[in-house]
DNA sequence: TGTTAGCACTCGACTGGCCTGAGTGCTAAC
DNA sequence: GTTAGCACTCAGGCCAGTCGAGTGCTAACA
C-alpha cells in the first residue's frame, strides 16, 4: 500500500503536532486545523490505514494517535526540513566556543554544554580516540620511588599523561633524554595504531636484544601506547531531558540517568557512527540500547581536515525538534573541526 | 532543659529506627522495641518534649516522629559510633584505586566511583586546585597559526595544558628553549601562587623591559599562570541517590540532578571544607545550598603529606547509614593521600 | 466510489465518599 | 512519675460516578 499525497500530509500534520504539543494528536484538532479540507471522520479512515502500516498508534482507545519509531523514521527521512541558523546563533555558539585559551578538554566541554544549551536536550561529545590520533612528542619526567611520568602529545595539541610504576631501577637523566629524543624522532608523525605497530614488530627484532638504548625506549613506550586506554565522554544538560513530559515519572527519571552514567554504552554508540559521515539520525531503540527507549539521537563527527578525530550530538526524546536539532549539531562539529584543524603541517 | 538519659535513648532509637527503616517512628514502635521498658504513652511524653525542643518532628498528625536536622547534628555530635572497616572491604578498595598506570585525573575518578559504590549515595571529588599545586616542569610546543601549547606538570605529577594564542610572531626555536629553561629554573618548588607573584613583581621592574628573553619568558607564563583555571570535581553515582524513597517523587529527582549539574556550588562547597582537618559532616542545608536541602554531605581532604590538595566526600541523604559511610569517606581520603604521596623530594 | 454525519462505545482522568489503621494528645487513675 | 483508656486526626486505599476526548462502524450523500 503507498502513501499518497493526503495520507502524507496528515502524517506530517500528526507528527509535527505531536512534536509541538506532546501529547497524542486527535482527527478533530487534524481537521480543525483546516490545511486539507477534510471532516474529521474522513481523517480517521486514513489515521486507520496509518496505523495498519505501523507509522502511529494509539495509547489507549480513547486518546489520538501518535507517532511510533517507524513514523519518526519516515519523518525523518523524506519530509524533514531543517531551518538555518540565524547569525545571532552562531554568534552565540561562536563565542562560546571561542575563548582563547581552553584545554582541549575543556573545549569539548564547552562543545557538550553548547549542544545542550541550543537544543533543550543532551549534549554529547566524545573525545578524540587516543588510537587515531597522530604522535607529536612525548616527554619522561621521573618521579620518586621508581615512577616516571610519561607526556604525550598529539599532532592536534590534545596532551595525554601517565604515570608508569618502573621495576627496578629508574633509567639515568642522560638515557632518558636518549630515549626520548629517539622516541620523538623515530614516530614522528604516524598514528598511534601505527605506533603500536611498531614498537611490537621491533620488540621482536634481534637488535632489541643487544642494543640497550632501543630496549629501554620499546619498554618505556610500549607502556604508554600498548595497551587500552579509556576514551572520553561528555554529557552536559542531563537536566534538560528530565524536564520532558515522557521522562516525568520517576521511574523513567531514574532509568534515564542510570542510563547516562553508564558511559560506556554511550561511548560504544558513538563510536559506532564514527565511520558515517555527516548528520546522522538514530531513532528510539531501533539500533540503540534498551535504556535510551524513547529517546532519539542525533549526531556528527568533527574531524581535523583530514581524519575524524570524535563525535558529538544530541540526545533527546524521540518527539524532539529534529528540524531545530540538526543544524545545531552540524554547526557545532563545523566549528570544532574548524579550531581543531588549526594545527601544526 | 536537659536530656536525660532516657530521652537520649528514646531519641537514639528514633533516629536510628528511622536510618534503617526511612519512616516515621511511632511510640508504640519504640515501647515494643523493649530495651527500655517503658509504656507507648510514656514514650509519647518524651517524645512531646523532644518535639518542643526541635530534635525531631511529625510530619502530620498520625504519622510518627522523625528526626529534624537538629537531631541529626546531636545525634552525630554526641551518640555516632562509627564502626571500622572490614579487612576485605580495605581491600576492595585498595584495588580498585591501586591499579597501576592511571592519570591522575583517572584515580580521582577512581575515587568518587569508590565513595558512591561503598556508600550508596554520591561520591565527589574535588581535583587538586591549581593554584595551590607545586611548581615542577614547564614545557611550550609550537603548533600552527601563532598558537603555542604549554604543558605544566606540578610537582604531585598532576599535567595541565593549555593552548595560548600569540599575538604576532612565534618565538624562535632557540628562544623557547631559554625561555623554558629560565622557568624551570627560578620557579622550580614554588607553590602556583608565588609563582603569579613573582611574575607580577618582575613584570614590573625595569629589567624586564631591557631584557627581551625576560620579557618573553615573563609574558608567556603570565598568560599560563595568571587568570583563573576552573576547578574540576568529580561526580560518580548520581544515579544511587535516585533510589532513596526521599528523592522517589519527580520533582525532587529534577531538583537532585540539576543541583549536582551546577558544579560551580558544589566546588564552593568543598571548598570551604579545605581548611579543616579529619572528617567532616555537614547536615541538611544547615550550611549549604536551598538545592541540597534533605541532603548531607561527610568530608575529608587528601594531602601530599605537607598540604591539602583537594577533598572528597559522599552525598546523601539526611537519613543517611553515617556509621558506614564516615568510615568510607575517612579511608579513601587516606588512601588517595598515600598514593599521591609518593612524590618527588 | 470517496466523503461525511451520526451514534454508540471505550477508556483515562478526576471527584467525592467511605473505611481503615496508625498514631497522637489529654485525662484520670495507679 | 507512669500508665491505661479514649476521643480525635489524618493519609492512603478503594469504589462508584461523572466527564470529555476520541474512536469505529454504519448508513446516507454527492
Amino acid at each position: 500500500m503507498e502513501l499518497n499525497e493526503r495520507s502524507l500530509s496528515i502524517l506530517e500534520a500528526i507528527i509535527e503536532g505531536h512534536i509541538a504539543s506532546g501529547e497524542p494528536i486527535g482527527s478533530r484538532t487534524i481537521a480543525k486545523q483546516g490545511k486539507l479540507k477534510l471532516s474529521p471522520a474522513t481523517v480517521r479512515n486514513v489515521m486507520s490505514d496509518l496505523e495498519e502500516m505501523g507509522y502511529i498508534v494509539s495509547p489507549h482507545t480513547s486518546a489520538g494517535r501518535v507517532p511510533t519509531d517507524k513514523g519518526y523514521r519516515f519523518y525523518v527521512d523524506s519530509m524533514l526540513q531543517v531551518r538555518d541558523l540565524s547569525s545571532e546563533e552562531r554568534q552565540w555558539i561562536d563565542t562560546h566556543c571561542n575563548a582563547t585559551g581552553l584545554q582541549t578538554e575543556q573545549l569539548l566541554k564547552r562543545a557538550g554544554h553548547i549542544l545542550s544549551r541550543m537544543s533543550r536536550y543532551t549534549g554529547i561529545v566524545l573525545a578524540p580516540r587516543f588510537s587515531s590520533t597522530t604522535f607529536r612528542h612525548i616527554e619522561f619526567l621521573p618521579l620518586s620511588q621508581g615512577r616516571l611520568l610519561v607526556i604525550f602529545v598529539s599532532q592536534s595539541g590534545v596532551v595525554q599523561n601517565k604515570i608508569i610504576e618502573m621495576e627496578g631501577d629508574l633509567p639515568e637523566r642522560h638515557e632518558l633524554e636518549q630515549v626520548t629524543n629517539y622516541l620523538n624522532h623515530s614516530f614522528s608523525g604516524m598514528t598511534i595504531e601505527a605506533v603500536r605497530g611498531q614498537i611490537l614488530t621491533q620488540m621482536r627484532e634481534e637488535k632489541a636484544l643487544y642494543d640497550k638504548m632501543l630496549a629501554r625506549a620499546l619498554a618505556l613506550s610500549s607502556e604508554v601506547f600498548v595497551g587500552e586506554v579509556e576514551d572520553d565522554l561528555f554529557v552536559e544538560g542531563l537536566a534538560n531531558m528530565l524536564d520532558q513530559p515522557e521522562f516525568s515519572d520517576s521511574n523513567s527519571m531514574r532509568r534515564l540517568v542510570k542510563a547516562f552514567e553508564q558511559k560506556r554504552n554511550l561511548i560504544q554508540l558513538l563510536d559506532k557512527t564514527q565511520s558515517a559521515q555527516g548528520v546522522q539520525i538514530y531513532i528510539g531503540s531501533q539500533s540503540q540500547y534498551q535504556d535510551f527507549e524513547g529517546c532519539s539521537l542525533i549526531t556528527a563527527n568533527y574531524t581535523n581536515g583530514k581524519q575524524t578525530l570524535g563525535s558529538l550530538g544530541v540526545i533527546g526524546p524521540s518527539r524532539m525538534a529534529y528540524s531545530q536539532v540538526v543544524p545545531v549539531v552540524d554547526y557545532t562539529a563545523r566549528l570544532l573541526s574548524r579550531i581543531l584543524h588549526k594545527e601544526l603541517e
